[in-house]
This record gives C-alpha cells, sequence and structure tokens, in this order.
DNA sequence: GTGGAATTGTGATATAGATCACATATCAAT
DNA sequence: ATTGATATGTGATCTATATCACAATTCCAC
C-alpha cells in the first residue's frame, strides 16, 4: 500500500482505483476526523451504526464472535480502506466488531452525508459499488475455500488476506506484514485450532515460503503462497 | 416470493424494497429479454460477462466447482432476482456458474446501459448498493457459519438460504419449497458430504422440522430451523 | 535485569464428518 | 408395466482436525 491518501480501495485490494480530485474534495469536506488509542473498540456488532468509516492510518481488525465464543477474524485492515459501509447501506445494524490494532486517524462520513455525496457525484456510487463487489467476491471466495481447503490452504489464504490489508511490498517481490500478529489472530482468521495454525505456519517458514522479520511475518514466496491457497 | 414485478430484491431476501415506477420504466426500456431452457447454462464461471441479468420468472442455481472436482452451490435464486451484477461492476469475469433449474425469463441489462441508467437515475445505485450490502452481509455470516456450526445447522442454512430463494409461504407459517431439490444440492449449499446431509435432512424430517409434500421439501418449523441455523 | 503474562511448539488423544460399499426407493422414458 | 437411471438410506471404516496437556519461548512492565 502507498502514502497517497487519495485512495478507495478495498480489502479487496488489487489496483485500487483512484476518485476523482473533485470527488475527494467533497468527500474531505463532508468527512470528520476520529482518532482511535490501540486497542480501543470502533464498533460492536449488534450496535445501531450511522455511516462508515475511511481508514487514514492505521490498521483494525474485523471481528465476530460466534455462539461458543470462538472468535473469529473477517479481516485486518489498513490505510485506505472503507469500513463500516454495510450497515450504512442496508439499515441492519454492524455486522462485525471493529477493533484499532494500533492509533488510527479516521474519517467518519454519516449516512445522510453519504447519499448526498453519491447523489450529487454518482462516480461515488460506482466508486463504492465497485468496492462492494469485491468483497463480495472474495467472501464468496471464503466460503468455497472453507468447504474444499484444507488447513494449509486455509493458513495460506489468511496470510494472502493479510498481505492485501496491511502488506508492504519489498525489493525482491517479498511482502512484509508490517504489524504484529499472533498466531491466534491467524488462526480466527483460517478457521482453524490455533495449534494447527502454528504447526501450519511452522511448515511454511521450514520451506521458507514465509519468514519472521523482527516478530512479524514477511511473505518470502507470495506465488507459493497464492498456490497453496488456491481452491 | 409474490408475484409483482416492479421487485428488485435480493437472495437475501427480507422485505425486497420496491423500485420507483419511473426508474422500472427505464429499466424495462433498457433491458432485452432472454429466454432459458430448463438445465440450460447462462454462463460459466471464468466466462467475459457483459452485463447482468433479473430473473423475472422461473428458478437458476449459482455454482462453482473446486479444484478437486467438488460442485459447491452458492445459491438457488428465484424471480426477482438479480444475477451476474458482479462481473458488471468490479470487470473481473465471471465468479460462478449460473445454471437454469427450470425454464426462465430474464431480463438482461449491458454494463453501459446499466451505468447509463445509474448515473441518470441514482435510485438505481442506491438499490444495487443495498442489495449488494445484503448479500455480502450473508456471505460473511454463512463464512463463519462454514467454521464454526455443525453439519446439522449447515444443512439447516441451507434450507433457510432456499427459502429465501425459492420459498412460498403458506398457511399456519409453513413455507414449501416449490421446486424439487436433491440432496446433493442441498450437501453442494452445506459444503457437507451428501451421506450426511442425506442422515440431518432425515432428522429434521423425524422432528418435524422439515416435510416431504409431492417430493418437495416444506419447512414445517422455520423458528426452529433458524436457531439450528444460528452462528 | 527480573518476574509474570502472554505467546508459541509439540506430542497424545478424541471425534466429527468424509469416504466407502452397498441396499432400496423413485423417477422418467419406452 | 418394465427397465435403466437417478436419487436416497444406512452401516462400517478412515482421517483430518479439534482438543487436551504441557514445556519452552518471548514479550513487556517494573
Amino acid at each position: 500500500m502507498g502514502n497517497e491518501n487519495n485512495k478507495f480501495s478495498g480489502m479487496a485490494g488489487g489496483k485500487p482505483p483512484l476518485m476523482p480530485l473533485c470527488a475527494w474534495r467533497a468527500f474531505l469536506k463532508a468527512a470528520v476526523p476520529v482518532e482511535l488509542r490501540a486497542r480501543e473498540i470502533l464498533f460492536h456488532a449488534g450496535d445501531e451504526g450511522d455511516g462508515c468509516y475511511l481508514i487514514r492510518a492505521g490498521t483494525v481488525k474485523a471481528s465476530v464472535v460466534s455462539v461458543d465464543g470462538q472468535e473469529r477474524l473477517l479481516a485486518v485492515l489498513g490505510e485506505g480502506t472503507l469500513i463500516g459501509e454495510l450497515a450504512l447501506l442496508d439499515d441492519e445494524s454492524r455486522s462485525a466488531t471493529v477493533t484499532a490494532l494500533r492509533p488510527c486517524r479516521l474519517l467518519h462520513l454519516t449516512k445522510s452525508a453519504f447519499f448526498r455525496l453519491g447523489d450529487a457525484n454518482p462516480t461515488i456510487y460506482r466508486l463504492a459499488l465497485r468496492l462492494l463487489a469485491r468483497r463480495l467476491r472474495d467472501t464468496n471466495e471464503s466460503v468455497v475455500a472453507q468447504g474444499s481447503v484444507t488447513v494449509q490452504g486455509r493458513v495460506a489464504r489468511a496470510f494472502a488476506s493479510l498481505a492485501e490489508g496491511l502488506g508492504a511490498p519489498q525489493a525482491g517481490g517479498r511482502i512484509l506484514l508490517a504489524q504484529r500478529v499472533t498466531q491466534s489472530d491467524i488462526a480466527g482468521m483460517a478457521g482453524v485450532a490455533r495449534e494447527n495454525a502454528s504447526r501450519a505456519i511452522n511448515e511454511f517458514l521450514r520451506d521458507g515460503v514465509l519468514a519472521r522479520v523482527k516478530g512479524c511475518y514477511a511473505i518470502e514466496k507470495p506465488e507459493r503462497l497464492r498456490q497453496l491457497a488456491e481452491i
């Protein structure tokens, strides 16, 4: 992820579509800044929520807990990502809990502001549609993967997803995950037991697919990882 | 699902938002009718696809096959549903294969027509956003369910989803699934082995949660089913 | 630095659910 | 009606993964 701020990229990653400058200005003007301390919760699943947030700096995680108390991480999201848009769009309650992993600067856009903005500037709607489409595509894939892929593969997927959310590309194609992530987090993303995530990760470390750099993981062979995550 | 045609409801179901009449007229004018025979394939996953389709009559299934050849059913969809919108919105290839389960009448809207329509009439974009949001919410839930719910629960979810897509509410709260569906289909939706889907279904029949009516399933206790499907 | 807490590694079970192997039932076409 | 094909039911395995039970590390607060 670059340093530019006029992005509107999704957790789906890929080439992030740029927002036209005029739209971006209008966006900035309508939004209000919000600060988050590390570990602070932005909102809980089930909350009534008004509006969405754009991450300008920092990292958050989106998670839900199932009836049996298991936490399931849906994603770890970084700069440039839009969050909280579901409740904005369909008037239901928040579908996940969002927690800051480190101090964050966000922009908050209320529901009414969003729709005013969009009505005046259809480009905004188009971008939002594209963003949602990407996410839906990813999530659909997840569903299939969950049922047809082994633990190794699902852990590989978790890393791929982390790379989208907070990967910093390095020389030689390496991708550094510039944020401490625990095995429990990864297990939560992959939907596997922590112990088994541990075993899978260690295999990846042994095979040189992953490496550990100052407590953070680095993806040494993104191509190999993608193969392992294949549906 | 009712018989009105000016709907724009999603597989997510619930109260389908009505499309304002003017928008609906414009939609009709821009769209071209398509007919599908039973078992005919509308498009394959991976195809380049232009535009989306609205189901006016009939039923289709959306599926993908994983590398190991397992077919995974994403949904069974009926009248009033919009399909194929992902490729429309994010310029990637078709994410699933769509097959007619019975003869269908569809409306096809090309990409350019869709965006022309939306730019002229932001209501269209708003509806599309809401539709995608609902689907994304459902799919997110699926992901969590897949990891934290037992076979019984997942089969229950499959039936709940079928009810959304093609359920006909009857007197006394019963919901009739007005379409023959095989156990393999259900297993494909739940992501479980057919044999185990069979066992789960029989328990439901024994407990009176489900019933069989002329080869079709009927949900006798929707509330109980929902409980079983709870995350 | 030191100590306590949080994370991680790893073997030994336990088990849900897949897979296999058929018998049985149902359907659709001649 | 007869017949092949397709769908279903049900036991008997088998296996991947969860679970349990710790030891070994690493982290961070004082």
